[in-house]
DNA sequence: GAACTGGGAG
DNA sequence: CTCCCAGTTC
């Protein structure tokens, strides 16, 4: 028993129901997470969902900015809307489902992009991340026979030294930080969970999910980064049968600046 | 000798490329006059014009709001770039150019619409609205065996019963009160212009330019008013030999609020 | 660069 | 409903 998962911060669930619409139709994964749908939860357009076999629709949103959501083809349970850092402002949402008699635990995060100045004295919006970051220790991978975790979203922090186009002229940039990037690795670990991406690609080979919509020809400079990340607990990491990063659909008309990325599995 | 001038607010000329080209094309008139074109003159997409063999071009437009552009497959000499009332924002353009033996000159105008509140003493617009209107009496048609005049434009008056879909419902609505309206057929006899639009056309038989944005189903409701006219000099009425409103225009794809009215002259 | 907001205008 | 703007965010 096969399923997929796919994390995509989408920039507007509305403006690019087209772009979601061809992709499902493409890709057809178990499970997609969103992020960034910036869109109020009665707006939400279940309806094109449902319509492309998307009947099971978790959102947590509101309006004009960040928001998640989680639709997939089969049940999905609603499990918890958390808030971080004491504010509500649509950041996660995790749900439970079932595949090949396991019960999986599902996170979809959209982690505080941090704004421009990497210094949380004088930039309230890098402490914020830095704080949510932390708070994010506590979300451990759950996991026995009958159950697994998977924790994915745009987590906007490239941790590793080719998980950026640059990684010296990253290195005060808000996203590649030391003081980001050494968190976050040791939130990861503190809740056991394994960075599937990395699993089976050598440390040295560039790995990329968004490209900046400020560069002009975002495909021959490629200055990308590894914002969006997948994380399962230790017992799934047998089923994990490999990840797709669907670096066309930044080519697409009118593209959100992150791809879709797909993880596959396979449960006896 | 015969040739065709249109006019048709188009409610940016940028946005509306796409459809200006597919106009022109069908159409291909001699002279296009375009209101609301919201442009500067130094970003008007004179490139597409010229590609599409209107290589003479007047524009008179400002940053955001208003603008006229007169653009012209054979040459138009700019004659004047009017202020009224004192404020400079771009409401007028006048071109002279010859056709079949005659020196035309050609007035482009964007009246102001008005506001809300059909009162002068509480509504500023419409005070400007009105005192334009008075101002354009000292615009003539002046004409003689080698020369004549003609006036286009979104002039945001509809005068008469029928220029409206139900004259009781907008005696108070801007745009066909009586103020508005007496004052506008004063003006336009003050000039010694011909309305053209009407010369053929019985005053019963309705006529409409413009349908509401806010409308839902503006084919239907059919809620239409005539707000855009093309007015000529007493000597031209032999050679008047019809007009054109391109009703279907208001149908097509993000379409302008004003259609197209397309006259058409035969000049020995 | 490309979303969002909210206000002004039509 | 559909443009404009200026301001904000990513």
């Amino acid at each position: 028993m096969s399923f997929s998962i796919v994390t995509w911060n989408i920039n507007s669930v509305r403006l690019r129901m087209p772009l979601v619409e061809k992709f499902l139709l493409e890709k057809a994964p178990d499970v997609l997470c969103l992020q960034e749908t910036k869109c109020p939860d009665d707006l939400f357009p279940a309806k094109a969902f449902r319509k492309l076999g998307y009947e099971h629709i978790a959102i947590h949103g509101q309006k004009g900015y960040h928001g998640v959501a989680t639709v997939a083809r089969r049940p999905i349970e609603m499990v918890e809307k958390r808030r971080f850092c004491e504010i509500e402002d649509s950041r996660h949402l995790s749900v439970r489902f079932e595949a090949g008699g396991k019960q999986i635990l599902l996170h979809n995060f959209y982690v505080p992009a941090g704004g421009d100045e990497p210094d949380p004295e004088i930039n309230p919006k890098f402490r914020h991340k830095l704080d949510f970051v932390a708070e994010m220790n506590a979300v451990r991978a759950d996991h026995d026979e009958g159950s697994a975790s998977i924790l994915v979203g745009d987590l906007n922090i490239a941790p590793l030294e080719h998980d950026v186009w640059s990684h010296k002229q990253l290195l005060k940039v808000v996203s590649h930080t030391p003081v980001e990037t050494e968190n976050f690795e040791a939130m990861r670990k503190a809740g056991d969970w394994v960075d599937l991406m990395r699993l089976n690609v050598p440390h040295e080979q560039k790995i990329y999910t968004w490209w900046s919509y400020r560069a002009k020809d975002w495909e021959t400079s490629d200055r990308g980064r590894r914002l969006d990340h997948i994380w399962s607990s230790q017992n799934l990491v047998p089923s994990f049968s490999g990840y797709e990063i669907l670096r066309e659909a930044r080519g697409w008309d009118r593209p959100s600046d992150h791809v879709p990325v797909v993880a596959r599995f396979d449960l006896g």
